[in-house]
RNA sequence: GGAGAGGUGGCUGAGUGGUCGAAAGCGGCGGUCUUGAAAACCGUUGUACCUUUACCGGUACCGGGGGUUCGAAUCCCUCCCUCUCCGCCA
């Protein structure tokens, strides 16, 4: 998932998050080392990011974390000590003054203990809360840059269609054809809420069943239906919390809306630990995703490309950390295969620095040609989230030597739905307004090649 | 929503407020034996953090958080989760 960098982060929930999972412990994006070891490495990557994350005041923070965790382990061991002897004593029936004595020094030290120990967890608390709002490293090959200008073009597939009449987008051809509803959807729930109607209904399910077809049958992927409601650490663990708050919805009683199935999917193995060969896992699910859309105000608002709630076919996968480059091809190799049987235009786009999710080290988007806006959007983003969201959801796995370390996480979409049936109705539309069913597809949309006014 | 029972290491399952990171069994790993394997026997077997080049050592963790106590897996409060029964419901 792209997060928009431009959003608050205000923090706007004032509930209590009452189903935090237990068994998830959350760590901090960053290995806490590497403060200490590479702080030039953070700095660099907070730069590119354009990014401002006061790097000094982490290292302080940390090296209080430290020391009073030093302070608190060698009182803590007095504390014990003593605690011991006086049960010792007592069971030998000694006692008397002797314990008594012992008893009004440990009191104050039990005083101090407790002192420190508040201490030491209210610092370490600051530190891990601070952590979790800097973004993750970035991969050697992302280019730098600002702007989406930047992102260099990486390849092209197909060739934008020439006219010979005059195209229509598909909002006009939407609605002339009887199949997407935006007044109603509107109506029903408010802008960027659409409604599909009959054979529109039917083609945005023809695309489901064809991506998830493709994607567990011809790439090897495993079919899930996650939940579509999580709890705050499932949102932490893939780094939409804390930062993005603001772009969530949110339920009364402390669950969120998924914004994209890889929350849940990537999530699935969170506080677990794989072993070798159950790498690599590779899943994907169909899911309705739920944005706020906060701060895009203005973008868009006409017709499918932005709504609150649209259809995706989401890709994770868990690797290991040598295995993730290679995948993050594959994968976006596996996502450029439901756009080139449905015979779709379009390029890929390695994400320069500014423009990179908070969470991914690598992106490639997948932009598809609409020649409504006579430009290419985009359709899909493949991320390497290297080992970013597995140290904050805390899934590892057993090495061949038996060490313990983190996987790394990808997550693409295989693809979204809505922008495809966007980029169908533009590209493969005649003259009279109906649209041509590319020969892939018809098997799931009744062997009907052509889709025309009922 | 109401009533009840529980949450302990990879799993099963003990644990009287005091040397318990935690019995036992299973599983895993290593070894002996064997042509090989099984069985048997012996040994070993959690994670994180701090210190250290390393060894050693220290601390934390028995669902989460808080409290009582010199000392908590054990007592108290609270939240979460799981299970059973009742009610409601696709």
């Amino acid at each position: 998932m792209r997060t928009s960098r431009k959003l608050s982060t205000r923090n706007c929930s004032a509930i209590p998050d009452r189903r935090s999972a237990p068994l998830v412990i959350t760590h901090a994006m960053l290995d806490r080392k590497l403060l200490t070891d590479a702080p030039d490495t953070i700095r660099a990557m907070c730069e590119a990011r354009g990014t401002v994350v006061d790097l000094d005041a982490l290292r302080a923070l940390n090296d209080r974390r430290k020391s009073l965790q030093a302070s608190f382990d060698q009182l803590r061991n007095e504390q014990k000590e003593a605690s011991r002897e006086i049960g010792v004593a007592k069971k030998s029936g000694r006692g008397g003054r002797e314990v008594s004595e012992l008893l009004a020094q440990m009191s104050q030290i039990a005083e101090r203990v407790k002192a420190l120990q508040n201490n030491m967890t209210r610092t370490a608390e600051a530190l891990d809360a601070a952590l979790l709002h800097v973004p993750n490293l970035l991969d050697a090959t992302t280019p730098r840059g600002i702007s989406a200008a930047e992102n260099p073009v990486v390849r092209t597939w197909g060739t934008p269609r020439t006219f010979a009449f005059p195209i229509q987008d598909h909002v006009t051809l939407g609605e002339s054809l009887g199949i997407l509803d935006f007044a109603r959807g509107a109506k029903l729930a408010g802008a960027r809420f659409t409604l599909y109607r009959g054979r529109g209904a039917r083609l945005e399910r023809a695309l489901i069943n064809f991506m998830l077809d493709v994607q567990t049958r011809d790439h090897g992927y495993t079919e899930a239906m996650p939940p579509l409601l999580v709890n705050r650490a499932t949102m932490t663990g893939t780094g939409q919390l804390p930062k993005f708050e603001a772009d969530l919805f949110q339920t009364t009683d402390g669950l969120f809306l998924i914004p994209t199935a890889e929350v849940p999917l990537t999530n699935i193995f969170a506080g677990e630990i794989l072993t070798a060969d159950q790498c690599p896992v590779r899943l994907t699910a169909y899911t309705p995703c739920f944005r706020r859309e906060a701060g895009s105000y203005g973008k868009d608002t006409k017709g499918l490309i932005r709504q609150h709630q649209f259809n995706k076919v989401e890709l994770v996968s868990l690797t290991r950390p040598d295995d993730s480059a290679a995948e993050l091809e594959r994968m976006t190799t596996c996502a450029e295969t439901i756009l080139q049987r449905l015979e779709l235009p379009y390029r890929v786009v390695q994400l320069c620095a500014g423009e990179i999710g908070f969470s991914a080290a690598k992106t490639y988007d997948l932009e598809v040609w609409l020649p409504g806006q006579s430009t290419y959007r985009e359709i899909s983003s493949c991320s390497n989230c290297t080992d970013f969201q597995a140290r904050r959801a805390a899934i590892r796995f057993k090495d061949n030597d038996g060490t313990l370390r983190f996987v790394h996480t990808l997550n693409g979409s295989g693809l979204a739905v809505g922008r495809t049936l966007i980029a169908l109705l533009e590209n493969h539309q005649d003259a009279d307004g109906n649209v041509h069913i590319p020969e892939a597809l018809r098997p799931f949309f009744d062997h009907s090649p052509l889709l025309s006014r009922e």
